[in-house]
DNA sequence: ACGAGGATGCTCT
DNA sequence: GAGCATCCTCGTG
């Protein structure tokens, strides 16, 4: 299965949200089991976006980018992980989007379990229903055993990358405003596979 | 089925 | 010290 290079990733946020839906989350694990999820949900982050993380560091009148704190790494390159820990307990999976100096990123926030499950029941214990397992950004990291130690790694190559997939129709597409914000919500970002029972039925639409 | 509340640590003010 | 790009449990119907 081919992967996602940084060309693909090289494009307006949207568009790259959009596109990401159908596609692979591949992660060939340290201990040897590959980790295969396909990507039903996404959410788009823009730097022009008062929910983006980095959206203080870009001056409204110049554009210029002011190179300070963590949130500086959504203006690194293309395809290179975001990965942000949030309440303190939650690892939440981005890919940074955008040519290298435009702020941008995707958060992936559910997959449907393709390959590994035995590995991802174990990480998910408690998980009972299908949506349990990968369904929500928190849950399919901790399924995925992925967190910090990706941080500003780049997503285009093993151990953890995304593969070609299988594009899905426009047909089959929805969007929504985007989930547990407090500003940006009215903006419609996130994107998800209809009927998808690997997305949370609270937010199935 | 659904809503309220608590856990918990990092970043920036 | 406030504010989180969340998840889980335990109430009620």
């Amino acid at each position: 299965m081919e992967r996602l290079s940084d060309t693909f990733f090289a494009r307006p946020t949207l568009e790259v949200a959009r596109d990401l839906l159908g596609r692979w989350l591949v992660h060939e694990h340290p201990c040897g089991v590959r980790l295969i999820g396909r990507i039903v949900e996404t959410e788009a982050y823009r730097q022009d976006d008062p929910a983006f993380h980095g959206w203080r560091l870009v001056d409204p009148e110049t554009g210029q980018v002011r190179p300070q704190g963590r949130a500086y790494d959504l203006f690194a390159p293309p395809g290179t992980a975001y990965v942000y820990l949030n309440y303190g307990m939650y690892w939440l999976l981005n890919v940074v989007t955008e040519p290298e100096g435009v702020g941008g990123a995707v958060l992936i926030r559910a997959v449907e379990p393709l390959e590994g499950l035995t590995f991802m029941q174990k990480q998910r214990p408690r998980a009972r229903r299908p949506h349990e397992l990968t369904g929500g950004p928190g849950r399919l990291t901790m399924a995925f055993d992925i967190d910090g130690r990706y941080h500003r790694r780049p997503l285009t190559c093993p151990p953890l990358y995304f593969a070609a997939g299988e594009p899905v129709s426009d047909a089959l597409v929805a969007t929504s405003g985007r989930i547990g914000l407090s500003r940006g919500n009215d903006l419609p970002w996130r994107f998800f596979v209809r009927n998808s029972p690997y997305v949370s039925p609270a937010f199935r639409g």
